[in-house]
DNA sequence: AATGAATGAGGCTTCATTCAT
DNA sequence: AATGAATGAAGCCTCATTCAT
């Protein structure tokens, strides 16, 4: 039962700051920073890392584009905060359904919806992931995508062996496929979704569980 | 039962045809384009269309940037003649297999068959369609990658819709919903495949089918 | 006989002299001022005025980039008020040395001294006269650069051809060139003990004078 | 009597050329990529490489600021090119000089004749290597610059102190604080006459000779 | 069919400076 | 006296594309 370590990422702080301390500034602080980053995000998920450019955020944020370094240093460390947080609460919760114990059957259950609901809660986080990660990968400063994305993997399929030997699942599929299958579905209903369909993450998430436990055969 | 219409894309031949006219040297510049642009393909489903360069393209075609302008009228043309190719080959694979009329059943393993075999011989265009499609989209001439979408949604959706009325099917099921998770699934496993897994395309698609239809409890 | 007159630069006082008058806070304004009119002139001549940022003084100082126009009015008027300050310097104490109207050898001696003395103890200065200098003559405020350069140049072509008519010195020597060496020299020289060099800026002097008196050959 | 390596910098050729072979082809690349260097080099010299942009070698060479990067890899590999060049010229003169195994006298009124005319020859390069040597040295790329400078003061040093022990200079001199007078004055020498002096490189490297050995005292 | 030089637009980033607080 | 956010100009470099040869 793999427990997943910290996932990558510097620190975040304002540009070179030198401890200002209160948290209430820090929070100020915090706010517009979350505020560009957000907006990063989503424009990141919409068009990718490459091709969104940093006037496209600083338009979108109402600053400069030379502004942005004041509060980043490069367009690099805003994915870079953006998907080390995303992934750092995706394992976080994953860890939590890990080490609840349930039996098979509840824990694919719960492992589900936390793949459903980290999709849809943070799609821009995971779209970059996606799209762009064969740029991303080649740079040693991310790294810990593909880390991250090998623990996800040997936990998941190791919650499957674990449901194969307990008879709770059939036996006779290769887990790492089926790990493929799971997070392809969920990914493209992801985007499914935010293309407008009417559905719940919680209810998709739901209806795949269904359609992978018990198939579509009548 | 809809019959998909052709697809889209510019007219492909040397640039300026100044009606050279023979066989012979047309062979041979069909093989050169061919050749570049299967180049081409590799590189642009490997880093995306925006991130390739047309000097990459160039550089490992043996020839210089400048020199791919003799044989296509610019990128954008390059990845017009990938795409439109290879979903117009889809669509005939897919316009074949309906046109067959045999029980649903069938029907859908030779659907799933048609799709995973179409994305394991033309990854880099499926990878396109898939990494970049939101800023092709934009552009007016590739108005037809949202409509073979389109219509291949329907396809699918509507061949499902008739398992679930003969009740080869889970009526309970939304059509449209099982057709995004078996997509997902499909490329997910396209690109688990390509990264080393060991399992051919039929392989995959069989074990796929197998999952869909019967889930994976014991 | 030239007497060296005022040095230029700007009238220093912090910024917005609104006549606060108290002796007590002028005093800690000054000293302020002073520390980073230091640090300043410490990056100068490591780095080159143009190469330094204000940021980099801001940083040394322990303060913001932007808190620093609190006391100056740009990043021109700190090299002014260094440069001008030392050159001012500079020139009185030649003019002391001239005033004191020595014999030819002693002169000499006293201006060697001053010279290496002046090197070592305004590198910092010295280092941004003679690297920056093309760039900084340029802008009218810093024309005296350019005066002082040539008052200085007279005052010792002058003290050297009295030399040369008194029969101290040798006669079939264009002085303007000696004195080019002479400057040459005791520059390298500095340069020399700042990095490590063992002597001390008047041991070097007075090898200096050795050799420039005698030569090297045995 | 140390013989001097060869000096770094990557070798010069067309960017990302693949070879193409005919020396009279070769002759005319070489010819503009010439003509740029000449030309940055001496905007370096008189401005300094930092102070220099991009778009001002491009504007005098007349063409626009991109099109260098045809030519060169960087600025940084304009300056890399100037200054390889010139100090594995400067190298393999003084190598020369000190083959010749000539009596001291003779190899030090070489080596002066040789450092004069360099720097006459290349002054571009020299005051690059003066002014800008704290920034360049900081860069990898030009960690030859500092072994060049170490080499060719050992290489005087060594010289300087042969003369010592065979009794035709003084013995009590520190020949490194010699060889930095001599590298000073003709440092200053070559400012001297580029700013309109009148001598030639090597009347005032006679005259530095002269003055070296037996001093200004009449 | 290809080269090599050039264009022009645009991308990321830096930096001196300003200003409300 | 200092902060922190922002400006606007400029800097280096990339890239799709054109064109004479």
């Amino acid at each position: 039962m793999p427990r997943l370590s910290t996932v990558g990422g510097t620190t975040s702080s304002t540009r070179r700051g030198r401890g200002t301390s209160r948290a209430a500034s820090d929070a100020a602080v915090s706010e517009r920073r979350a505020e560009i980053l957000s907006v990063a995000a989503d424009i990141f998920a919409r068009k990718g890392y490459m091709n969104t450019t940093v006037r496209e955020i600083a338009d979108a944020s109402g600053i400069l584009a030379g502004s942005l370094y004041h509060h980043f240093d490069s367009k690099e460390a805003m994915v870079d905060e953006i998907l080390s947080t995303f992934l750092a609460s995706l394992v976080a919760q994953y860890d939590a359904v890990i080490a609840a114990a349930d039996d098979p059957h509840t824990t694919l259950r719960n492992l589900v919806h936390t793949l459903f609901h980290g999709l849809s809660e943070h799609r821009a986080a995971i779209t970059l992931t996606h799209n762009d990660s064969y740029y991303l990968e080649q740079i040693p400063r991310f790294a810990y995508l593909q880390d991250t994305k090998i623990q996800v993997e040997q936990l998941w399929v190791a919650e499957l062996r674990r449901g194969m030997a307990t008879g709770a699942f059939r036996a006779d599929l290769d887990p790492a496929l089926v790990w493929v299958f799971i997070k392809g579905a969920a990914w493209a209903a992801v985007q499914y979704v935010s293309d407008g369909g009417s559905e719940s993450s919680d209810a998709i998430a739901d209806t795949h569980l269904d359609v992978l436990l018990h198939g579509i055969r009548a």
